[in-house]
RNA sequence: GCCUUCGUAGCUCAGUUGGAAGAGCGACGCAUUCGUAAUGCGUAGGUCGUCGGUUCGAAUCCGACCGAAGGCUCCA
């Protein structure tokens, strides 16, 4: 017999997230009492809560609607009004495997479990396999909405069976629901592909291929300035910048150890008589085979190359996602080739590029993984120990020299290092995976790289992996969405538009543009047959910072009325002003207006 | 790659039970020459994603393929 275990908690006494995350896994017990009742032959998977409600996994015999949605809705707010206590028991083995038989999914669960420790929790007629972490009843169980029906692998392995998941989300309060959907619409507003087509920055085509972005001309003018400033920024901090084309030959991954750990990820080879070419999926190989190409005395290191290289990536095709997740990219990639004497500073340096990126960008909040091989899996990391616990303590102690907070994260690292990722919270608080900084202790001995060390004798040096925007497209991506399309002075593809208010006044308009075109500023001016009104309403649609209106006073004083972006009204402006202000804001990329 | 949904004009989207392809915005033309978020009128623009099938007849029903979105998985 199931023996009761006492449970009830005052909900008031524990912290918000912990009586969410508690509402979140209860409502998706009801999710499954719910879905038994609608199909009883239903397979049950997990039904866990998650950051912003809960999801719960069935096998099905038939696809699921958005009619099933409402039923099911239906079904547990029904079951919220009755107030069912949640009951928690402890079950044998035996009992267990009798209960849930015909329930595969149940039974590999109970497979894991240790005798003793399995638990199941009741409410009204429905009992489910659970560690448990309940409200007390159903009443307990505030707003909630089911929101999608998606697919997702058993244990979410390919190999497994696909079952159907539901999301639903989950608040304490209508009013935090609303907010929530809210905040999934503003994201939708702010989604990078949509306010790439408006504003005209990129474009996809099937006849081009998935997952290759096309940069129509302002997209390209702001890949050019972020490549810039990065570029910019690695000459004055000592980095050497090189190029080493788009193919090579597979032979050099296998030395490398990336094609048997990345197979999967490389387009097929270009196959030349007896030679295979790959489409170049990452440089360090290439940057190790400049640094062999010349002999290297201790002395110039640190020897740091630094590469705008595009790469491509087989993707698979359903992982594709606007400028995200992209089959073509280009990188920042840096290679630094070091002592291990010179890991801490080297390491520092690459920390101070990616703490002035982040902020020049308006990233102020992020933090820090630090990506360490797991215990378990030896296939998915180089054989080296000794090598592996040299990088992870030279990473950790660097990490902690910086003062940044960290966390660790086992399993995560690259096959041939441990890395510290970066993690940027744009302005709706998403996080997004952008810099990463690495320590390899592998590749370089593979690839046979060397140096002549103080002692006459050859060493091996260590290289450091760094992308400060990581992937051009993506930080564009994520810029995209973190200014909402309105990017700052510096960025902006179009900085003024000059809006003439009637014909006779274009040639001023055209003057004052080409002056402040001759002060390196990128200028429009919109000459179309509109009214002041509408030209106002358009450059503000794509987002221009200044609008600059030249009408009969304007022309004749030899000033510009300024509009921001912002909607603010400087007045009338005399144009070296004007220029100065813009200079300013220009030089020190201000994130202002 | 797999699951679900979707694909109609440059964009956003209507299109009833299978019976003559539509609107708004944008583009273009003409008129208007205007003071801080849409001037008026007109014109052009579609092999209804592609291919095949069912049918007297397909945007509509069926199949395959291509592409997209949301997931799962992965990310040097």
């Amino acid at each position: 017999m199931p023996e009761p275990i006492e449970s009830q908690v005052d909900l008031a006494d524990l912290p918000q997230e912990e009586r969410l995350s508690r509402m979140r896994h209860s409502a998706a017990h009801l999710l499954a009492e719910a879905m038994v009742e609608l199909i009883p032959e239903a397979e049950l998977g997990i039904g866990p809560p998650t950051a912003t409600g809960f999801y719960y996994d069935f096998r099905l015999p038939r696809p699921l609607t958005q009619e099933d949605l409402k039923w099911l809705r239906r079904r547990m707010r029904k079951s919220i009004g009755r107030r069912l206590p949640f009951e928690m028991a402890s079950i044998s083995r035996p009992e267990a495997e009798e209960r849930w038989q015909g329930q595969p999914f149940k039974l590999d669960l109970l497979a894991d479990l240790e005798d003793g420790a399995i638990t199941q929790c009741t409410h009204g007629q429905f009992t489910d396999l659970c560690r448990g972490g309940h409200v007390n009843h159903t009443g307990e169980i505030s707003a909630f909405k089911l929101m999608s029906i998606a697919g997702a692998y058993w244990r979410g392995d390919e190999a497994n069976p696909q079952l159907q998941r539901i999301y639903g989300a989950l608040f304490e309060t209508e009013e935090e629901l609303e907010e929530y959907e809210h905040q999934l619409e503003e994201a939708r507003k702010r989604d990078h592909r949509r306010i790439g087509r408006e504003l005209g920055l990129f474009t996809f085509s099937d006849v081009v291929g998935q997952g290759v972005p096309l940069f129509l001309p302002k997209g390209e003018t702001v890949r050019h300035l972020m490549e810039n400033y990065v570029r910019e920024m690695q000459e004055r901090t000592g980095h050497q910048h090189v190029w080493t084309g788009h193919i090579v030959k597979g032979a050099l991954y296998e030395r490398s150890g990336h094609r048997e750990h990345y197979a999967d990820a490389m387009f097929p080879p270009m196959v030349d008589g007896e030679t295979e070419f790959l489409l170049k999926p990452m440089n360090c190989p290439s940057h190790m085979t400049l640094f062999n190409a010349e002999a290297h005395s201790y002395r110039e290191l640190p020897l740091r190359y630094a590469e705008f290289a595009t790469l491509y990536r087989y993707e698979k095709s359903g992982e594709l996602s606007g400028l995200t997740r992209v089959r073509s990219l280009t990188q920042d990639d840096a290679h630094v080739f070091c002592t291990p004497d010179q890991i801490q500073a080297e390491f520092a340096l690459a920390l101070a590029l990616v703490k002035e990126a982040l902020e020049t960008y308006g990233f102020s909040d992020y933090r820090v993984a630090l990506s360490l091989p797991g215990s378990d899996d030896s296939t998915k990391f180089v054989d080296a120990p000794e090598k592996w616990i040299q990088a992870v303590t030279a990473l950790r102690s660097a990490m902690e020299a910086s003062g940044l907070e960290f966390s660790e994260e086992e399993g995560e690292a690259a096959f041939y290092g441990p890395k510290a990722d970066f993690l940027a919270k744009d302005v709706l608080g998403r996080e997004w995976q952008l810099s990463t900084i690495q320590v390899d202790f592998i590749q370089p001995g593979r690839m046979g790289c060397v140096y002549t060390g103080e002692d006459g004798k050859e060493h091996t040096p260590v290289m450091l992996h760094r992308a400060v925007t990581g992937s051009t497209e993506r930080f564009l991506g994520v810029l995209i969405e973190h200014f909402g399309g309105a990017f700052p002075l510096w960025l902006a593809p179009v900085q003024a538009m000059v809006i003439p208010i009637a014909d006779r006044h274009h040639s001023y308009a055209d003057e004052v543009a080409a002056t402040l075109r001759q002060a390196g500023f990128r200028v429009e001016v919109d000459a179309r047959g509109e009214r002041m009104n509408a030209k106002i309403r358009h450059a503000q649609l794509q987002k221009i910072p200044y609008m600059l209106v030249a009408g009969d006073r304007e022309a004749e004083a030899g000033t510009v009325a300024v509009r921001v972006r912002t909607g603010e009204d400087l007045g009338a402006v005399s144009l070296t002003d004007f220029i100065d202000r813009i200079k300013e804001e220009r030089e020190t990329k201000s994130l202002l207006p």
